[in-house]
RNA sequence: GGAGAGGUGUCCGAGUGGUCGAAGGAGCACGCCUGGAAAGUGUGUGUACGCCAAAAGUGUACCCUGGGUUCGAAUCCCAGUCUCUCCGCCA
């Protein structure tokens, strides 16, 4: 959520900022601004009255103790009503907090100034292009008929355990799942980031913290006995690491890498979206993230950016950087580049990771500050990107990789798989 | 799942009703000492939200969490939760 302190100060300016995420931010920051002040008010009276009544206890103490029962004994009444007074007032002022909240947590992350304005994703910036974008030939075959075709993939398999969008991988298919995910976490250790293996499940204030709720809790799978969620993305367990957490300025960056199957609900989705590999409930990724300096978390993202750039390339797989517009980005974050492989044989791009700074947005629900030697404290900022996300990976190493002998496997890779080609 | 013990500041650890934001120690920071270091020594060393134009200062809250008793709670009571030990079960 965004600091009350820059809402007040800036209210005309995040209200505008507001609008290229499409967000109508008037109202909701006029009451959240007039809450405040009534918090502030009712704070003053409140912590007044238990002033005076810490110094009546302190008298009353010091008389009792000098025998005088009778004098304390009318101070005692005195507090009795101070009492009444600010149990009330105490009542109010945690309603008040609550109504703040509520509403504060509705407000979705200002964008970054140089986000584009736009509603949908064609409004997206394409900020960077590279490889062969190449047609499909007529006999070449979507990744959902390779797959069956080199028995790699058993969906009707999937669909009998558990059901649609959990699929079964077998043979080479599995080793060239287990091959993506070491290749991934090898080259992000190499790359400095330390390696995690976060709990798949979380409770509610993690996923609070990080934004899954309140707002999107119907794309969780949620295990109501225990009332645990389901992780979307390893970004869940590994950011909330510093739910409570107050870092030295040293401490920065952080880096973290982890492996995860992820698992979403999809709700509402249909079509050729959710053909083959294109969306799954369940999917493995593998995740970074980083905890940074606010001076230094654009230059951190651009970095994320470049190092799963490489990652594709060292795939050989065409690909582009595509800058969110206002309309497209998600509530948390601030700036947003998605990262999309090219499909020949559905003649489009698939997204494989978006790779987003969220400034203080998530640190100021985590509570995740870090101190300068001089003792001041801040907010952090944290980023996050995959690094990369399977499914359409292997859907694009397939598509772009078959030939009539067989779907060849790039040079990186087959040193994870141990073979070169699938046939 | 059963039985017991316990959750205090960055860490260890004292504190069983008042002047306790909390002894002592370690760590850390700065200074002194030293040719330099270690040792020694001195000082400092919390978070959140307010008030104040602001620095200084100052108010309130916080000793696992939530309730309760009391004029007054780290300290007493209740509930929850987590950790540890033993037993059971088990990859």
């Amino acid at each position: 959520m965004l600091q009350l302190n820059y809402i007040r100060d800036h209210r005309q300016e995040v209200v505008d900022r507001l609008a290229v995420k499409n967000f109508e931010g008037g109202v909701i920051i006029q009451s959240i601004v007039e809450l405040d002040d009534k918090r502030r008010e009712t704070q003053k009276q409140l912590d007044d009255i238990q002033a005076q009544s810490n110094l009546l206890a302190k008298e009353i103490g010091f008389l009792l103790k000098s025998g005088k029962s009778d004098e304390a004994n009318v101070l005692k009444e005195k507090t009795g009503r101070l009492k009444d007074k600010s149990k009330d007032l105490e009542v109010s002022f945690e309603a008040i907090k609550k109504e703040l909240d509520d509403l504060l947590v509705r407000v979705p992350n200002l964008p970054h100034f140089s986000v584009p304005v736009g509603k949908t994703p064609e409004e997206n910036l394409i900020v960077f292009q590279e490889g062969k974008v190449i047609t499909a030939a007529a006999t070449d075959l979507p990744h959902w008929e390779l797959t069956t075709k080199y028995d790699l993939i058993d969906f009707a398999a999937g669909n009998k355990i558990t059901g649609a969008g959990f699929p079964l991988y077998k043979g080479k298919g599995a080793r060239l799942q287990r091959a993506l995910v070491n290749f991934f976490l090898d080259e992000a250790v190499k790359a400095g980031y330390q390696e995690v293996q976060p709990p798949y499940l979380v409770n509610a204030a993690s996923a609070y913290a990080t934004g899954q709720l309140p707002d999107k809790d119907a794309q969780m799978y949620h295990v109501g006995l225990d009332d645990l969620y389901l992780i979307p993305t390893a970004e869940v367990p590994v950011t909330n690491i510093y739910r409570d957490t107050l870092l030295k300025i040293q401490d920065l960056p952080i880096m973290n890498v982890a492996y995860s199957g992820c698992f979403r609900r999809e709700a509402g989705s249909y079509g050729k979206d959710v053909r083959g590999l294109n969306r799954l409930h369940q999917f493995d990724k593998v995740e970074i993230v980083q905890v940074a300096h606010p001076e230094t978390s654009y230059n951190i993202l651009e970095s994320m950016r470049e190092y799963v750039s490489g990652l594709l390339r060292k795939l050989e797989l065409p690909f582009r950087v595509v800058k969110l517009c206002g309309g497209d980005m998600s509530f948390t974050s601030a700036l947003t580049y998605d990262m999309e492989v090219w499909s020949p044989a559905q003649a489009r791009w698939l997204e494989v990771s978006s790779i987003s700074n969220f400034e203080t947005f998530q640190s100021n629900r985590l509570k995740l500050r870090f101190k300068y030697e001089t003792g001041k404290i801040q907010p952090a900022h944290t980023l996050n990107g995959s690094a990369l996300a399977l499914p359409r990976i292997v859907a694009a190493l397939l598509e772009n990789g078959q030939t009539p002998e067989g779907i060849r496997i790039p040079p990186a890779l087959s040193a994870y798989t141990g073979f070169e080609m699938i046939r």
